[in-house]
DNA sequence: AACGTTGAAATAGTTC
DNA sequence: GAACTATTTCAACGTT
């Protein structure tokens, strides 16, 4: 019964090292990102609006209109409340 | 239909109203924190180490239930293995 | 010497438990978002868009403008870049 | 003075495609994680399980160093409280 | 007082 | 669609 441990065991192992080499590669690149953001930013340039600039290309065109118009509906209704609170039953 | 909008909109300012309200209170809470270290170093303590110890305080709690979590999974895993014993002298 | 420790030790613990006490009033309040939230939810509204409008009140106007016109101002400069890549010696 | 513009923007656009080179870098990866753990599963492997040893393993190695910390930091203050023994009689 | 560092909170994505 | 995990964002803190 130790063998059946043993191969499992050997198997688990393997593929918990697989898995935690990549993730060391990911944290390495993710040093990476952070250093280039930092040299960005030496040259004077904005880091939240780079970042912000990477978010917006990731996002598909017809998403990012969908939600500027429904943003923009809600803020239209509230401020129309506020300027004319309360006709509801007109 | 200005008055779909009118109606909406006088939902939507009254949620937004009600998550602020409570946003300022917890920002009101967190001065209150502010404080209390504040007066805690003016009695000459290491906010630093009291501020560990209120972290260690909360993962000994968050702790305990992860374990017994853990402890839940693996023994389900055996339980399972037990059933279905598989492979091993293939 | 023992006593040394017992006064610190009650003073450090009056200030640790102020702290936990209002740091369970402020999970209290972060319940009673979660909750405002999912009622909100339950109305058939757009909870992103409820917390981004919270975000955008949060702002400051002139800091809003700003930061859109920082924005616009970069995606602009890509824009160019990419038509008319490298005429920087003209 | 488009000119500056340019050349503002091609900085810009040389930050913002490295970044972005750099993601997708980061998501092959997790594609690759993804794969491993099918893998795993193939073989008959518990993934969430496995997710868990690999969480508990970081864990471990990230509270010997919390550890090393906390018991620098209490040191510390003994070593103050040394140098101002403090108020005890007052 | 600006800077980077760190820790906590919010948000997004993924899985079941 | 609900819960959980992972990522990203934001705020506090000490440092220079």
């Amino acid at each position: 019964m130790s063998d059946t441990v043993g191969i499992a065991g050997g198997q688990i192992r393997a593929f918990i090292e697989r898995i935690e080499h990549i993730e060391a590669e990911i944290a390495e690149l993710n040093e990476g990102k952070k250093e280039v953001f930092a040299e960005a930013k030496g040259e004077g340039f904005d880091v939240k609006i780079l970042k912000e600039i990477i978010k917006l290309r990731k996002q598909d065109q017809e998403e990012r209109d969908e939600h500027d118009t429904v943003l923009d509906l809600y803020m239209r209704a509230m401020d129309e409340d506020e300027k004319a609170p309360a006709k509801k039953a007109a």
